[in-house]
DNA sequence: TGCTGTGAAACGGTTCACAGCC
DNA sequence: GGCTGTGAACCGTTTCACAGCA
């Protein structure tokens, strides 16, 4: 079913993913058939979901037999819009900046860092894998040159905000997050945020937690109550 | 109302961090009192949202006025178990581990990196940010010599099983893993998942699709579709 | 009066169970 | 027989509307 406009729960659409990034290992592994089970647990995913999901782009599957692997690859990548070599430019090159440039997800997924922009003058100039990072000054310039849509913000919380504000005026759609700090954008525009920080805490929350009477992590608790002037919960 | 034993909804948790990062920032300022419209605004939730996820831990605000600053982020802290500089131990010391080793997201949300790990011979002894890279060999030595609890694992995804295996061995409780792999671990221990390329592939969809027609991201591709195979730049 | 705290309704997403097809 | 596709039940989360209190 659904060949209407796209209604993909959002959820949804972040398991896709997943699901494409593991069919393409398997496809470069040379397997050409997958089961829902074997799938949903490589992506780490649960087979009913997994078929419930894919129901939403159409009927890819053969009953009693399975996925073709390529075969449901593409239309994966057809729905999600992949393959498309997207310019993707990245304002704060600092030590996370570094690292996204260099990485090969962002590449293997079919997005290419074209621009690298800093603050810091010291920088600027400067050759980071074959891309010359451009000053503050330069960044309407750099995203007209590259006709790029989507960039990532690594810089300090304190400019995020503005630094959004002149990529949306230079035609930015798309942003993705890393400062820890919200962001306020017109409509059109998309934000992911990602916060690593929180990320770590988030985690440590639920190994407090979960874990019936206190979790092995109560043992660090103990541990640092020696000289702890607050006790945990 | 709540004083139960923490049953606390998922997501409530993830909200939660959040306000607890305004907070801080909002003491450091000098702030005193917030009402939920202003809380709820800088934290990128809406007001409702932050009352009711307030209360699953209590009461703290007072009705007419708003929220005390600094005895929510008391509170928020507690619950959390925030505040702990709780030990942490990164696993594979490429780029983006490098880039963690010195995130100040850590530090300032009390955790501490403790030892850093990475499997290639080269890296042994270098020093990084006053940590020793320890060979592959030496991370259960490193993980009882520091009694952390928490590990954050970057390494390339093939080998991301085998070392969440000898992590949980060493007494690992919580992974925060950023190899774009599914990992299974036994139900006591808890592992996050962050994949950096899936989240730029997630934006790019939701740029794609929510703006009505098309967005202003299908400029990108009819500018691309004149040479199928032709770059940006 | 104004803002918090909270039941209750509305929503979206997940899980279940089985019909449908190979 | 086996595995997909999917309606229907289930559950967690969000939103709403207002009661409760300074």
């Amino acid at each position: 079913m659904s060949d209407a406009e796209s209604p993909i729960p959002g959820a949804t659409v972040a398991r896709l993913v997943d699901y494409l990034a593991v069919l393409t290992r398997l496809a470069d592994a040379g397997v050409s058939k997958v089961s829902s089970n074997e799938l949903a647990e490589a992506a780490g995913a649960n087979p009913a979901q997994l078929r419930k999901d894919l129901s939403h782009l159409g009927s890819y599957g053969t009953r009693g037999v399975g996925y073709d692997v390529s075969y449901l690859q593409i239309q994966l990548d057809q729905h999600l819009g992949a393959g498309l070599d997207l310019p993707v430019v990245i304002v704060g090159v600092g030590n996370l900046g570094r690292a996204l440039v260099n990485h090969t997800g962002f590449s293997s997924r079919g997005f290419k860092v074209v621009g690298l922009v800093d603050a810091d003058p010291a920088l600027t100039g400067e050759q980071v894998e074959g891309l010359t990072i451009v000053g503050d000054a330069g960044l309407e310039t750099l995203i007209a040159r590259t006709g790029a849509t989507i960039a990532v913000i690594t810089t300090p919380a304190e400019v995020a905000q503005q630094v959004t504000d002149r990529l949306v005026a230079s035609g930015i759609i798309g942003i993705l997050n890393f400062a820890p700090t919200a962001l306020s954008v017109p409509s059109n525009v998309t934000v992911r945020k990602v916060d690593l920080g929180s990320e770590l805490q988030i985690l440590a929350y639920h190994c407090r937690v979960p874990g019936s009477k206190d979790s092995l992590l109560s043992a660090w608790n103990e541990q640092s109550n020696e000289l702890a002037g607050a006790d945990p919960l």
